[in-house]
RNA sequence: GCGCCUGUAGCUCAGUUGGAUAGAGCAACGGCCUUCUAAGCCGUAGGUCAGAGGUUCGAACCCUCUCAGGCGUGCCA
């Protein structure tokens, strides 16, 4: 709707410079916007004001030659004005924006999706979180947002592919094999020394109690070498599964698991140090190979394979983002905790060492979780084992709820998880709110039935949909493909749960208003046909979000 | 010290990428259920957009500085 107004504008504009009405012959860069208040038009554009200084003319005679020009020009159009200092304002018909209902009953499911992504290769790369470990609230909101905002671009016509990268060489493995060894050597009566730096939660020791059970006394014979490798396996399977698991039962589902030791295994990493020696960007200082991300505007440059020989995960991460472009991916997409914002500089410096662009690298971050109970914190400290995982928040308050407050706002910026609050069920909370407003719908089509009125999808006159509320909501679901793509491509699914309040409180108004089921068939018809359509717009909307919409509540 | 992020109503946050009189939800106050789900609706009140300069027709948004908070700044991952 907005994009035909602006096609519009534009060829009238240089219609205007064809005839010589106006002359810069620049065309300027116009918005086409919602205004904030309604007395302002459907939308208005700024095009007369932009064009001001080139054409050297005041604003409001420029808006005068192209709003004589846009006359009876559309069929959109109901009537036009010039306000302010020179803003065109546009009234549609409202038969222009019923047509919307038609367009959403046709597409049904497939309404909102676009094809701006042109089928781009985008990988989406979430969670990643160290298999030493079950995810934490943290990782929940990782999950949630890497899941949505594939979801978002996949709507937004990108390819899509969600990976998750194991971080299952190096250091940390150790640690986890030592932790689960200590434990095991515990159970079977040794008096053992269990270091602070070893993982210290609960988990490690049923992963111990579970290979007593199965193994006995086998490992306690073995050198500690052995030991530790051996449980550093079974610990790091152990926890990967159960990773998935709390994954699956929060409904995100990975297309790829990628093991960070395969890149080893398949020297991967030394071929990616081998390219950028190649390419220069790579030196040798106090022993150390360092990577030049200087010269890509990093602070300092990084060190790639230490003295002692032995590879930084840095060095992992050039191996795996040149593996990911070799995979044949146009944009990687990369979701981190906000507490990594110091390493994008760096990782863009990978991307521009392999001769793509900075942009071919997207980078979401993602802010903590303050989790409260009744507006009190709760205490999270990883260091004693006493955080609250994933898993919990999701038994506790739900799927749907806990995707919801996840996305809630922006992921750049910190977010306050109530769980009392999730679990209400009132006003106050706006999941039930939205997830009410399409259980009453539904309500209200088997109301309908009972009395005698299916829905009807041809014949139905929409012009007895004219009061305000009706309209409001007529044009509010009109907006969700615009809402859709530009969340898609800002990474921003937040948009998603305002738009959905605002939608479902749309509905809620026109519900408390107007009776949809009444003595008059034909508004009866036109009403329901409304909210057909607004069901399909919530759902479509709930599910991008991996958000159930529920047939009753 | 340097770098990044944040600062909008009492609280939690939006703000369509520079547009017109800055918006929601909680909380507060006042109303609405014999009628399709009150898990709902309507109304009132609430603001120096941290502060100061600058850019221009026009700034919460862009630039500079100051203040406050958070995070980062390893040959750790």
């Amino acid at each position: 709707m907005k994009e035909q107004l602006r096609a519009c504008i534009l060829n009238e504009i240089e219609g205007c410079f064809a005839d010589g009405t106006l002359s810069s012959g620049i065309l300027p860069t116009i918005t086409v916007e919602k205004p904030a208040h309604a007395e302002h038009g459907d939308f208005a554009t700024n095009a007369a004001l932009q064009m001001a200084k080139a054409e050297r003319k005041a604003p409001r005679a420029i808006a005068e030659i192209i709003v004589s020009r846009l006359k009876g020009k559309s069929d959109l159009i109901e009537s036009v004005e010039i306000a302010g200092p020179g803003f065109i304002n546009f009234f549609l018909k409202p038969s222009a924006w019923r047509e919307t209902l038609n367009r959403i009953v046709s597409q049904g499911a497939e309404y909102g999706k676009s094809s701006v992504g042109a089928g781009k290769k985008v990988m989406v790369e979430f969670v990643s979180a160290n298999p030493t470990g079950p995810l934490h609230i943290g990782h929940g909101r990782g999950a949630a947002t890497g899941d949505a905002v594939a979801s978002l671009l996949k709507a937004a016509g990108f390819d899509v592919t969600r990976e998750y990268y194991i971080n299952d060489a190096g250091n940390q493995m150790n640690t986890l094999g030592l932790s689960v060894l200590l434990r095991y050597l515990e159970l079977l009566g040794e008096t053992t020394e269990f270091p602070a730096d070893c993982y210290q939660g609960d988990y490690i020791k049923d992963i111990a109690r579970d290979a007593v059970t199965k193994y006995a006394d086998k490992y306690q014979k073995v050198s500690r070498e052995e030991g530790v490798k051996f449980f550093a396996k079974l610990g790091g399977d152990l926890i990967l599964k159960g990773i998935d698991e709390d994954l699956q039962d929060f409904g995100v589902r990975f297309d790829n698991w990628f093991s960070e030791q395969s890149l080893f295994d398949e020297g991967k990493v030394d071929a990616a140090v081998k390219e950028m020696q190649g390419k220069g960007l790579i030196y040798e200082q106090e022993g150390a190979l360092w990577f030049k991300t200087t010269q890509f505007g990093d602070d300092k440059d990084r060190v790639v394979v230490r003295s002692n020989g032995v590879t930084t995960y840095f060095a992992s991460d050039i191996a795996y983002h040149r593996d990911k472009f070799a995979r044949g991916f146009d944009w990687a997409i990369d979701v981190w905790g906000a507490d990594h914002h110091g390493y994008v500089p760096r990782l863009k410096g990978i991307v521009q060492g392999l001769g793509r662009s900075a942009d071919d690298l997207g980078i979401i971050l993602v802010q903590l979780v303050a989790l409260l109970r009744d507006g009190v914190p709760v205490a999270m400290s990883t260091r004693s084992g006493e955080f609250v995982t994933l898993k919990e928040v999701v038994d506790e308050v739900g799927r749907d709820a806990a995707r919801f407050f996840f996305l809630m706002r922006r992921s750049d910026s910190q977010l306050d998880f109530d769980l009392e609050l999730a679990k209400r069920q009132s006003a106050d909370n706006p999941v039930y709110y939205v997830q009410y407003a399409h259980a009453r719908i539904k309500s209200i089509f088997e109301t309908a039935r009972e009395r005698g009125f299916e829905l009807k999808l041809d014949g139905v006159d929409l012009s007895l949909l004219d009061n305000a509320e009706e309209m409001d909501l007529v044009k509010k679901l009109s907006q969700y493909p615009e809402v859709l793509e530009s969340s898609a491509v800002n990474f921003e699914p937040h948009r998603i749960t305002y738009y959905l309040q605002e939608l479902a409180g749309g509905f809620h108004s026109f519900y408390n208003k107007s009776r949809v089921i009444t003595e008059e068939p034909a508004l009866t018809a036109a009403r329901l046909y409304l909210l057909h359509c607004v069901a399909i717009t919530l759902s479509n909307a709930l599910t991008l979000l991996g958000i159930s919409a529920p047939e009753r509540m």
